[in-house]
DNA sequence: CGAAGGATTGATTAGTCTCAACGCAAGTGG
DNA sequence: CCACTTGCGTTGAGACTAATCAATCCTTCG
């Protein structure tokens, strides 16, 4: 178990990678850093995520990881995670499973800003995150816990901290969201997700429950 | 074994996935389709590739595939695939490898979409399909295949076909390289590299025991 | 030979970026 | 406890990348 300060760096591109961390409590986020200077945020990891199912099968990590509020995490040996994966074929299962909703949860981010608008991209971070937090019961009601800087939302989302600022004014002028002192409220999910063109299908949620699918 | 023809559909969004496929001749891509009709392309698929490792395990398909070309593969059902995982702790290793890679090409493509310029994102798409096709022998010289129309490359890009044609006449002006009867020639790869702000890293083509395969 | 899809070109517009300044709040040191 | 600093959020003006709309040309192929 081991902690990190807001914003310090867990993982640096061109580590050799040698445990998997387990996200326990806070958020992270993962992201890449190009030779312009320019930085893209590729996810963010949440209580219960794994940072990266298998990661030593690699050489070198090809991205960094840090944290975004203080937060707290297990690091597991690669024995252990082996030991893990080879304990029982459910285990196993469950972290391919893992695995291949980080894959399509990726999947999802490239066509967010490959055919999103400013708009829809940051609404569909919004509907993405508030569902993730449901799952784990870090919702109260239409509220959440949103510890992003407006320069963090940018880097996600592809944008200018200048542009989200202007973009986010609107989202709260349509009565959709309101998002203040890193809290966000949602005051029309349904809205929210229509703005967003939001389907949770690639959450692949359906084996955690479906009483949590219902919206609103 | 299965054809299909260029264009033609795999699989489609919603359906409940039961096989795996290998692609052994032909490119394929994957992509999804939003509400307002825009598209977009999330990966290519090359001889060797596995559409979707494990998919079996999720309910239902959040993306479509189709055929780019005439399309040849090999399905491969749930029963043979998980034997093939349990038959050897170095098969299932290299089926985590694989799909560790998709994910990191995955996340390659999130940062173009959201860093990368017009320019600079088609000079990293052929970068890594070069890089790619190499890896396979499927190059020669600074040649290979490039099946894509500019449509195409505009939905992979996120962009639109008129923008992805003058970008590609900008590529061609500046001696880089020709893209022509589906034929791309690399004149300057360095440059193009550089051009594309390209880090092969993310392809992990190196892997921890690799050597030990009789693969590359 | 005609049809159809793909590539190309031009003119205009929209969305987002850039640059620059300012305000506010929280934390820090004296 | 106050002045200073610093990071974050907000606003305005102008520039630029890429989108849109629309027409034309070129290939390929039945």
């Amino acid at each position: 178990m081991k902690t990190f300060a807001p914003r310090e760096d867990l993982i640096r591109e061109g580590d050799k990678p040698h445990v998997v961390n387990l996200v326990l409590e806070g958020w992270a986020q993962r992201y890449k850093q190009l030779p312009n200077g320019r930085r893209q945020i590729l996810s963010f990891f949440i209580p219960g995520d794994l940072c990266d199912a298998n990661v030593f099968i690699l050489k070198e990590m090809d991205h960094s990881v840090s944290a975004v509020t203080k937060l707290t995490i297990a690091e597991i040996s690669r024995t252990d995670f082996e030991a893990m994966m080879e304990s029982s074929p459910r285990i196993s299962q469950a972290l391919w499973w893992k695995e291949l909703v980080t894959v399509a949860v990726q999947r999802e981010w490239t066509t967010s800003l490959g055919q999103r608008t400013a708009y829809e991209r940051i609404a569909h971070l919004m509907c993405e995150m508030f569902i993730r937090l449901r799952t784990i019961g870090m919702t109260a009601d239409n509220c959440c816990e949103f510890p992003l800087t407006q320069t963090e939302i940018a880097d996600a989302a592809g944008l200018t901290p200048v542009h989200v600022n202007r973009t986010l004014q609107q989202l709260r002028n349509d009565g959709l969201i309101d998002l203040d002192h890193k809290r966000l409220t949602i005051h029309d999910f349904g809205g929210l997700m229509k703005a967003a063109m939001f389907n949770p299908t690639y959450l692949h949620l359906e084996r955690e429950g479906a009483h949590l699918d219902g919206v609103d």
